[in-house]
DNA sequence: ACCTGAACACCGTTCAAGT
DNA sequence: ACCTGAACACCGTTCAAGT
């Protein structure tokens, strides 16, 4: 046994996380284990543990990565030239194009709750933070009547809200008779929403 | 080893339910396991896979009674002389106070995916459509002037919006700065949406 | 210093064998 | 007929011991 260092500890750090991003996306997150991805990158169990505090760690640090992906795409929307309602629909459909092409990944995203009560990461809140600002951005244009508290309420209430309907479709919890596609009933909610804000 | 006949089939079954209840209320959806389940209700796990096709099935029943909770929390609701706004705030409270005094087992509810692609079992799909038939129901009369399709997507589309704050507040997704209370941030969505849906 | 591998305490699920 | 308990193939996590 002992010494290799075919690889640095960061090196180690990143094949684990692509080796668990493959992993769960072939198989969803239920597939994922220590022992799979420390197989999948030719190292022992034991390995994985001088590189993350533990399984939910490496989990933390890969939803925090799906987190930046969704930012980008909902970002480069921003520039598109288009702005208001038409802007919103198109960002809820890049959110909801997301979900539905990496639902694996991104239901293990929203599926890990702390155990002990223990808070998310900082980073990981910050992260989030930035998904909502850009949807603030975005309504403090649309509706600048509105004060910034009350488009900060606003846009966590949207987002929110687009993201139930994303879940429910995603969990098959909205296959009832008579059933929308989801971003039909996201742009449903973002213009009826606004247009009560507009009032 | 062998013949017991303490309990009959069904009470076998029942006394699982509730176990398994007791279990996930102390400790979460992940302290939940079938050896715990048989070992509180005095058998061997072998028994209770001539009870429940899996541990799967026992969740979707368990999933099942909370749904009937919520259905008839939700419908007394109805009764309760208020109508419109007024009464989808009132249900929205409803629903969010049963998922924050029963989190781990909300959790559950909505947490678990079947594997395979396999769609949910109908009386869950059915169990599902009487909560949504309840919304529609308190839109209708709120919403005279819709026809029952408008009426059907609006359902689905406003609860599904309730149900995303909510989760994100229970998974500790909305932890950000400035953050208003659950309920009033459905509030806030219900106002909104029903004075779009109105105009 | 770096990594191993065996150990510990758990899982879900099955099914021959006992009464 | 009813239930057991041992077996199988897995888990996450730790840590003494090898190089």
């Amino acid at each position: 046994m002992g010494r290799r260092s075919d690889h640095s500890r960061e090196e180690i750090h990143q094949l684990a996380l692509e080796a668990a991003e493959a992993i769960v996306a072939e198989g969803g997150y239920k597939a994922l284990s220590a022992r799979k991805v420390a197989s999948a990158i030719g190292y022992t169990v034991g390995t994985l543990y001088l590189v993350f505090e533990n399984l939910d760690d490496l989990i933390f640090q890969l939803n925090g990565r799906t987190l930046d992906q969704l930012f980008q795409r909902m970002s480069e929307q921003c520039n598109s030239g288009q702005s208001g309602k038409t802007l919103l629909c198109t960002m809820a459909t890049t959110y909801i194009d997301y979900a539905e092409q990496h639902s694996p990944r991104w239901n293990m995203l929203f599926e890990y709750v702390a155990e002990n009560d223990n808070a998310l990461p900082d980073w990981y809140l910050e992260k989030l933070g930035e998904v909502f600002g850009l949807i603030e951005q975005v309504l403090a244009t649309t509706l600048p009547d509105h004060d910034d508290q009350s488009i900060s309420q606003a846009a966590r209430v949207l987002w929110a809200s687009v993201h139930g309907i994303c879940i429910l479709k995603i969990r098959q919890r909205l296959n009832l008779a008579g059933g929308q596609n989801t971003e039909e009933m996201a742009h449903m909610l973002i213009n009826n929403f606004l247009d009560g804000m507009s009032q």
